[in-house]
DNA sequence: TTAGGGTTAG
Protein backbone atom coordinates (compact mmCIF):
# COMPACT_ATOMS: atom_id res chain seq x y z
CA UNK A 1 0.00 0.00 0.00
CA UNK A 2 1.23 3.59 -0.92
CA UNK A 3 2.37 5.92 1.85
CA UNK A 4 0.04 8.85 1.76
CA UNK A 5 1.90 11.89 2.58
CA UNK A 6 -0.39 13.83 4.84
CA UNK A 7 0.23 15.48 7.56
CA UNK A 8 -3.34 15.34 9.69
CA UNK A 9 -4.16 17.82 11.73
CA UNK A 10 -4.81 18.59 15.62
CA UNK A 11 -8.82 18.71 14.88
CA UNK A 12 -8.36 15.21 13.30
CA UNK A 13 -6.97 13.41 16.48
CA UNK A 14 -10.22 13.85 18.46
CA UNK A 15 -12.37 12.83 16.06
CA UNK A 16 -10.13 9.58 15.73
CA UNK A 17 -9.67 9.04 19.69
CA UNK A 18 -13.35 9.00 19.64
CA UNK A 19 -13.47 6.36 17.34
CA UNK A 20 -10.94 4.19 19.74
CA UNK A 21 -13.14 5.51 22.37
CA UNK A 22 -16.29 3.99 20.86
CA UNK A 23 -15.01 0.61 20.13
CA UNK A 24 -12.93 0.36 23.53
CA UNK A 25 -9.45 -0.07 22.08
CA UNK A 26 -6.82 0.64 24.08
CA UNK A 27 -4.43 -0.13 21.45
CA UNK A 28 -5.63 2.14 18.78
CA UNK A 29 -5.55 4.99 21.44
CA UNK A 30 -2.09 4.10 22.13
CA UNK A 31 -0.85 4.11 18.88
CA UNK A 32 -2.83 7.70 18.44
CA UNK A 33 -0.48 8.51 21.73
CA UNK A 34 2.31 7.87 20.28
CA UNK A 35 1.35 9.88 17.18
CA UNK A 36 0.25 13.15 19.31
CA UNK A 37 3.63 13.02 20.43
CA UNK A 38 4.95 13.21 17.28
CA UNK A 39 3.10 15.67 15.87
CA UNK A 40 3.79 17.55 19.20
CA UNK A 41 -0.19 18.11 19.72
CA UNK A 42 0.58 17.15 23.49
CA UNK A 43 -0.29 20.33 24.66
CA UNK A 44 -3.53 20.72 22.73
CA UNK A 45 -6.96 20.43 25.44
CA UNK A 46 -8.94 18.61 22.62
CA UNK A 47 -6.31 15.98 22.05
CA UNK A 48 -6.03 15.69 26.00
CA UNK A 49 -9.56 15.11 26.51
CA UNK A 50 -9.97 12.78 23.79
CA UNK A 51 -6.80 10.73 24.79
CA UNK A 52 -7.90 11.15 28.63
CA UNK A 53 -11.43 9.55 27.39
CA UNK A 54 -9.88 6.77 25.40
CA UNK A 55 -7.54 5.49 28.75
CA UNK A 56 -10.45 5.95 30.91
CA UNK A 57 -13.14 3.75 29.30
CA UNK A 58 -10.69 1.07 28.67
CA UNK A 59 -10.12 1.14 32.79
CA UNK A 60 -6.59 2.53 32.97
CA UNK A 61 -7.90 5.35 35.41
CA UNK A 62 -4.21 6.10 36.30
CA UNK A 63 -3.00 6.58 32.86
CA UNK A 64 -5.45 8.97 31.81
CA UNK A 65 -4.99 10.94 35.78
CA UNK A 66 -1.25 11.59 34.66
CA UNK A 67 -2.42 12.77 31.27
CA UNK A 68 -5.12 15.14 33.83
CA UNK A 69 -2.36 16.05 35.85
CA UNK A 70 0.13 17.09 33.23
CA UNK A 71 -2.33 19.14 31.50
CA UNK A 72 -1.19 22.31 30.74
CA UNK A 73 -4.49 23.80 32.06
CA UNK A 74 -7.90 21.79 33.20
CA UNK A 75 -11.33 23.41 31.87
CA UNK A 76 -14.43 21.75 32.39
CA UNK A 77 -14.69 19.34 29.26
CA UNK A 78 -11.21 18.00 31.12
CA UNK A 79 -12.59 18.01 34.67
CA UNK A 80 -15.74 16.14 33.32
CA UNK A 81 -14.25 13.03 31.35
CA UNK A 82 -11.92 12.25 34.56
CA UNK A 83 -14.56 12.58 36.85
CA UNK A 84 -17.11 10.72 34.51
CA UNK A 85 -14.32 7.87 33.96
CA UNK A 86 -14.18 7.36 37.58
CA UNK A 87 -17.86 7.31 37.86
CA UNK A 88 -17.95 5.22 35.28
CA UNK A 89 -15.08 2.91 36.70
CA UNK A 90 -17.22 2.45 40.29
CA UNK A 91 -14.55 4.76 41.42
CA UNK A 92 -17.33 6.33 43.88
CA UNK A 93 -14.80 8.02 46.18
CA UNK A 94 -12.41 9.34 43.80
CA UNK A 95 -15.04 10.50 41.65
CA UNK A 96 -16.37 13.01 44.53
CA UNK A 97 -12.96 13.69 45.74
CA UNK A 98 -12.15 15.28 42.67
CA UNK A 99 -15.19 16.57 42.03
CA UNK A 100 -14.82 18.62 45.08
CA UNK A 101 -11.30 19.51 44.61
CA UNK A 102 -13.07 21.08 40.96
CA UNK A 103 -15.50 23.49 42.11
CA UNK A 104 -12.44 24.29 45.25
CA UNK A 105 -10.71 25.30 42.19
CA UNK A 106 -13.65 27.37 41.17
CA UNK A 107 -14.73 25.86 38.27
CA UNK A 108 -18.70 25.57 37.85
CA UNK A 109 -19.70 22.35 36.77
CA UNK A 110 -22.27 22.19 34.49
CA UNK A 111 -25.32 19.34 33.70
CA UNK A 112 -23.02 17.15 32.36
CA UNK A 113 -20.89 17.16 35.02
CA UNK A 114 -23.48 17.43 37.50
CA UNK A 115 -25.36 14.04 36.00
CA UNK A 116 -22.00 12.12 36.46
CA UNK A 117 -21.91 12.84 39.68
CA UNK A 118 -25.21 12.25 40.91
CA UNK A 119 -24.88 8.58 39.47
CA UNK A 120 -22.05 8.15 41.83
CA UNK A 121 -24.42 9.59 44.92
CA UNK A 122 -27.15 7.11 43.51
CA UNK A 123 -24.63 4.06 43.45
CA UNK A 124 -22.62 5.73 47.23
CA UNK A 125 -25.58 6.51 49.08
CA UNK A 126 -24.81 10.12 49.27
CA UNK A 127 -28.27 11.36 49.36
CA UNK A 128 -27.09 14.74 51.21
CA UNK A 129 -24.39 15.41 48.10
CA UNK A 130 -27.33 14.60 45.81
CA UNK A 131 -29.64 16.85 47.56
CA UNK A 132 -27.09 19.62 47.37
CA UNK A 133 -26.50 19.24 43.91
CA UNK A 134 -30.30 19.36 43.30
CA UNK A 135 -30.45 22.51 45.25
CA UNK A 136 -27.34 23.99 42.61
CA UNK A 137 -29.60 23.02 39.95
CA UNK A 138 -32.39 25.08 40.81
CA UNK A 139 -30.24 27.99 42.37
CA UNK A 140 -28.15 28.21 38.79
CA UNK A 141 -31.63 27.60 36.82
CA UNK A 142 -29.79 24.72 35.21
CA UNK A 143 -32.32 23.10 32.61
CA UNK A 144 -33.12 19.52 33.90
CA UNK A 145 -33.38 17.89 30.84
CA UNK A 146 -33.89 14.36 29.33
CA UNK A 147 -30.13 12.92 31.36
CA UNK A 148 -30.38 15.27 34.37
CA UNK A 149 -33.72 14.73 35.32
CA UNK A 150 -32.93 11.35 34.96
CA UNK A 151 -30.01 11.16 37.28
CA UNK A 152 -31.90 13.02 39.44
CA UNK A 153 -34.75 10.34 39.76
CA UNK A 154 -32.03 7.65 39.67
CA UNK A 155 -30.35 9.29 42.83
CA UNK A 156 -33.48 10.02 44.85
CA UNK A 157 -34.57 6.34 43.97
CA UNK A 158 -31.82 4.41 44.80
CA UNK A 159 -31.29 6.52 48.03
CA UNK A 160 -34.63 5.47 49.08
CA UNK A 161 -36.17 8.95 48.73
CA UNK A 162 -39.01 7.56 46.67
CA UNK A 163 -41.34 9.69 46.52
CA UNK A 164 -38.92 12.64 45.61
CA UNK A 165 -37.87 10.49 42.92
CA UNK A 166 -41.82 9.43 41.91
CA UNK A 167 -42.63 13.96 41.76
CA UNK A 168 -39.64 14.39 39.66
CA UNK A 169 -40.60 11.69 37.60
CA UNK A 170 -44.10 11.97 36.91
CA UNK A 171 -42.62 16.31 36.18
CA UNK A 172 -40.52 15.10 33.36
CA UNK A 173 -42.26 16.00 30.30
CA UNK A 174 -39.60 14.01 27.81
CA UNK A 175 -38.71 10.52 29.44
CA UNK A 176 -36.71 7.39 28.02
CA UNK A 177 -36.43 4.26 28.22
CA UNK A 178 -33.68 4.71 31.13
CA UNK A 179 -36.09 7.11 32.86
CA UNK A 180 -37.94 4.32 33.47
CA UNK A 181 -35.77 2.31 34.54
CA UNK A 182 -34.45 3.92 36.87
CA UNK A 183 -38.07 4.41 38.56
CA UNK A 184 -38.66 1.09 38.78
CA UNK A 185 -35.55 -0.63 39.52
CA UNK A 186 -35.42 2.08 42.55
CA UNK A 187 -38.65 0.74 42.80
CA UNK A 188 -38.07 -2.56 42.74
CA UNK A 189 -34.43 -2.76 45.06
CA UNK A 190 -36.75 -1.09 48.40
CA UNK A 191 -39.13 -3.04 48.13
CA UNK A 192 -42.07 -1.61 46.60
CA UNK A 193 -43.00 -4.32 44.36
CA UNK A 194 -46.50 -3.61 43.24
CA UNK A 195 -45.66 -0.49 42.40
CA UNK A 196 -42.54 -1.42 40.40
CA UNK A 197 -44.71 -4.26 38.21
CA UNK A 198 -47.35 -1.49 38.12
CA UNK A 199 -45.16 1.05 36.67
CA UNK A 200 -44.22 -1.37 34.38
CA UNK A 201 -47.67 -1.75 33.29
CA UNK A 202 -47.85 1.39 32.31
CA UNK A 203 -45.13 1.49 30.57
CA UNK A 204 -46.01 -0.99 28.16
CA UNK A 205 -49.36 0.70 27.31
CA UNK A 206 -47.18 4.16 26.93
CA UNK A 207 -45.41 2.13 24.05
CA UNK A 208 -42.26 2.72 25.89
CA UNK A 209 -39.89 -0.25 24.72
CA UNK A 210 -38.19 -1.56 27.70
CA UNK A 211 -34.78 -2.84 27.25
CA UNK A 212 -32.54 -5.76 29.36
CA UNK A 213 -32.00 -3.15 32.05
CA UNK A 214 -36.05 -2.45 32.94
CA UNK A 215 -36.21 -6.60 32.93
CA UNK A 216 -33.71 -6.45 35.53
CA UNK A 217 -35.50 -4.09 37.49
CA UNK A 218 -38.83 -5.81 36.92
CA UNK A 219 -37.73 -9.39 37.89
CA UNK A 220 -35.64 -8.37 40.75
CA UNK A 221 -38.71 -6.84 41.89
CA UNK A 222 -40.33 -10.76 41.64
CA UNK A 223 -37.49 -12.01 43.89
CA UNK A 224 -38.51 -9.40 46.53
CA UNK A 225 -42.25 -10.79 46.75
CA UNK A 226 -41.13 -14.19 45.41
CA UNK A 227 -43.47 -14.02 42.54
CA UNK A 228 -42.53 -17.01 40.80
CA UNK A 229 -45.28 -17.27 38.39
CA UNK A 230 -45.37 -13.71 37.37
CA UNK A 231 -41.66 -13.66 37.12
CA UNK A 232 -41.47 -16.62 34.70
CA UNK A 233 -44.37 -14.54 32.93
CA UNK A 234 -42.17 -11.59 32.49
CA UNK A 235 -39.02 -13.81 31.61
CA UNK A 236 -40.81 -15.37 28.84
CA UNK A 237 -41.96 -12.88 27.75
CA UNK A 238 -38.86 -10.90 27.19
CA UNK A 239 -37.74 -12.63 23.92
CA UNK A 240 -41.81 -12.99 22.63
CA UNK A 241 -43.25 -10.43 23.27
CA UNK A 242 -40.62 -7.44 23.32
CA UNK A 243 -38.10 -8.99 21.54
CA UNK A 244 -35.43 -8.13 24.55
CA UNK A 245 -32.89 -11.17 24.61
CA UNK A 246 -31.95 -12.01 28.04
CA UNK A 247 -28.69 -11.96 29.43
CA UNK A 248 -27.15 -13.84 31.92
CA UNK A 249 -28.82 -10.89 34.63
CA UNK A 250 -32.43 -12.16 34.28
CA UNK A 251 -31.29 -15.87 33.81
CA UNK A 252 -29.75 -15.10 37.28
CA UNK A 253 -33.25 -13.34 38.41
CA UNK A 254 -34.76 -16.76 37.70
CA UNK A 255 -32.82 -18.90 39.61
CA UNK A 256 -32.68 -17.01 42.29
CA UNK A 257 -36.75 -17.04 42.32
CA UNK A 258 -36.63 -20.86 41.74
CA UNK A 259 -34.12 -21.49 44.60
CA UNK A 260 -36.58 -19.13 46.74
CA UNK A 261 -38.98 -21.77 45.74
CA UNK A 262 -37.20 -24.73 47.18
CA UNK A 263 -37.03 -25.46 43.16
CA UNK A 264 -33.30 -26.02 43.21
CA UNK A 265 -33.14 -28.92 40.55
CA UNK A 266 -35.22 -26.85 38.20
CA UNK A 267 -32.77 -23.75 39.02
CA UNK A 268 -29.75 -25.98 38.22
CA UNK A 269 -30.91 -27.10 34.82
CA UNK A 270 -31.79 -23.49 33.78
CA UNK A 271 -28.66 -22.41 34.67
CA UNK A 272 -26.72 -25.89 32.35
CA UNK A 273 -29.34 -25.04 29.54
CA UNK A 274 -27.43 -21.49 29.13
CA UNK A 275 -25.95 -20.66 26.10
CA UNK A 276 -23.03 -18.56 28.44
CA UNK A 277 -20.43 -20.57 30.92
CA UNK A 278 -22.62 -20.00 34.93
CA UNK A 279 -20.50 -17.56 36.53
CA UNK A 280 -19.85 -16.80 40.09
CA UNK A 281 -22.64 -14.20 40.70
CA UNK A 282 -25.79 -16.82 39.06
CA UNK A 283 -23.91 -19.90 41.09
CA UNK A 284 -23.91 -18.03 44.20
CA UNK A 285 -27.20 -17.45 44.13
CA UNK A 286 -27.96 -21.44 43.54
CA UNK A 287 -25.62 -21.92 46.65
CA UNK A 288 -27.41 -19.73 48.68
CA UNK A 289 -30.47 -21.34 47.87
CA UNK A 290 -29.06 -25.07 48.51
CA UNK A 291 -27.63 -23.96 51.68
CA UNK A 292 -31.64 -22.12 52.63
CA UNK A 293 -33.14 -25.68 51.68
CA UNK A 294 -30.29 -27.77 52.74
CA UNK A 295 -29.56 -29.44 49.72
CA UNK A 296 -26.22 -31.25 49.64
CA UNK A 297 -26.39 -33.04 46.62
CA UNK A 298 -26.77 -29.57 44.17
CA UNK A 299 -24.51 -27.50 46.14
CA UNK A 300 -21.99 -29.77 45.75
CA UNK A 301 -22.03 -29.41 42.14
CA UNK A 302 -22.20 -25.69 42.63
CA UNK A 303 -19.26 -25.74 44.42
CA UNK A 304 -17.05 -27.53 41.90
CA UNK A 305 -18.13 -25.43 39.15
CA UNK A 306 -17.58 -21.90 41.54
CA UNK A 307 -13.96 -23.66 42.81
CA UNK A 308 -12.97 -24.10 39.03
CA UNK A 309 -14.04 -20.58 38.47
CA UNK A 310 -12.34 -19.01 41.60
CA UNK A 311 -10.16 -21.95 43.32
CA UNK A 312 -9.24 -19.24 45.99
CA UNK A 313 -12.49 -18.00 47.22
CA UNK A 314 -12.51 -19.53 50.58
CA UNK A 315 -16.24 -18.40 50.85
CA UNK A 316 -17.64 -21.39 48.87
CA UNK A 317 -16.09 -23.94 51.10
CA UNK A 318 -16.88 -22.22 54.53
CA UNK A 319 -20.87 -22.61 52.78
CA UNK A 320 -20.29 -26.33 51.91
CA UNK A 321 -18.71 -27.61 55.20
CA UNK A 322 -21.17 -25.80 57.40
CA UNK A 323 -23.71 -27.84 55.54
CA UNK A 324 -22.22 -30.83 56.10
CA UNK A 325 -21.58 -29.88 59.99
CA UNK A 326 -25.41 -28.96 60.03
CA UNK A 327 -26.11 -32.23 59.22
CA UNK A 328 -23.80 -33.83 60.93
CA UNK A 329 -21.56 -34.95 58.20
CA UNK A 330 -18.34 -34.87 59.68
CA UNK A 331 -16.43 -37.31 58.17
CA UNK A 332 -17.57 -35.46 54.77
CA UNK A 333 -16.08 -32.46 56.58
CA UNK A 334 -12.89 -33.51 57.40
CA UNK A 335 -12.53 -34.83 53.27
CA UNK A 336 -13.23 -31.38 52.13
CA UNK A 337 -10.82 -29.82 54.52
CA UNK A 338 -8.60 -32.25 53.42
CA UNK A 339 -8.73 -31.03 49.70
CA UNK A 340 -8.75 -27.26 50.98
CA UNK A 341 -4.89 -27.96 52.64
CA UNK A 342 -4.50 -29.82 49.56
CA UNK A 343 -5.28 -27.24 47.22
CA UNK A 344 -3.13 -24.73 49.69
CA UNK A 345 -5.95 -22.85 50.59
CA UNK A 346 -5.20 -20.83 54.14
CA UNK A 347 -7.41 -21.79 57.37
CA UNK A 348 -10.93 -20.29 56.23
CA UNK A 349 -13.21 -18.55 58.71
CA UNK A 350 -15.91 -20.77 60.14
CA UNK A 351 -13.97 -23.34 60.09
CA UNK A 352 -13.57 -23.97 64.31
CA UNK A 353 -16.34 -26.16 64.32
CA UNK A 354 -13.64 -28.93 63.39
CA UNK A 355 -10.39 -27.05 63.98
CA UNK A 356 -10.99 -27.84 67.81
CA UNK A 357 -8.79 -24.81 68.20
CA UNK A 358 -11.55 -23.15 69.80
C1' DT B 1 -13.38 22.67 11.58
C1' DT B 2 -12.78 19.06 17.45
C1' DA B 3 -14.16 17.37 23.63
C1' DG B 4 -17.73 15.73 28.58
C1' DG B 5 -23.36 13.38 31.09
C1' DG B 6 -28.20 9.13 32.94
C1' DT B 7 -30.71 3.22 33.63
C1' DT B 8 -28.47 -3.48 35.13
C1' DA B 9 -29.34 -9.74 39.39
C1' DG B 10 -26.59 -11.63 44.07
Amino acid sequence: MRKLDVTPGKHTFPFVLKACTNCYSLLAGKQIHTHVLKFGLELDLYVINGLIRCYVVTGHLDVGRVLFEDAPERNLVIWTTMISGYAQNFCSNEALRLFHQMVAEGVEPNSATLASVLSVCARSGSLDVGGQIHVFIREKGIEVGLILGTALVDMYAKNGAISTARELFEEMPVKNTATWNAMICGLAVHGYVEEALELFGVLARERIRPNDVTFVGVLSACCHAGMLDTGYEIFHSMKEKYEVEPKIEHYGCMVDLLGRDGRLFEAEELINGMEWKADIVILGTLLGACRNHGNIEIAERVVKKMFDLEPHNHGVYVVLSNMYAETGQWQDVSILRKVMKNKSLSKIPGWSLVDGDI
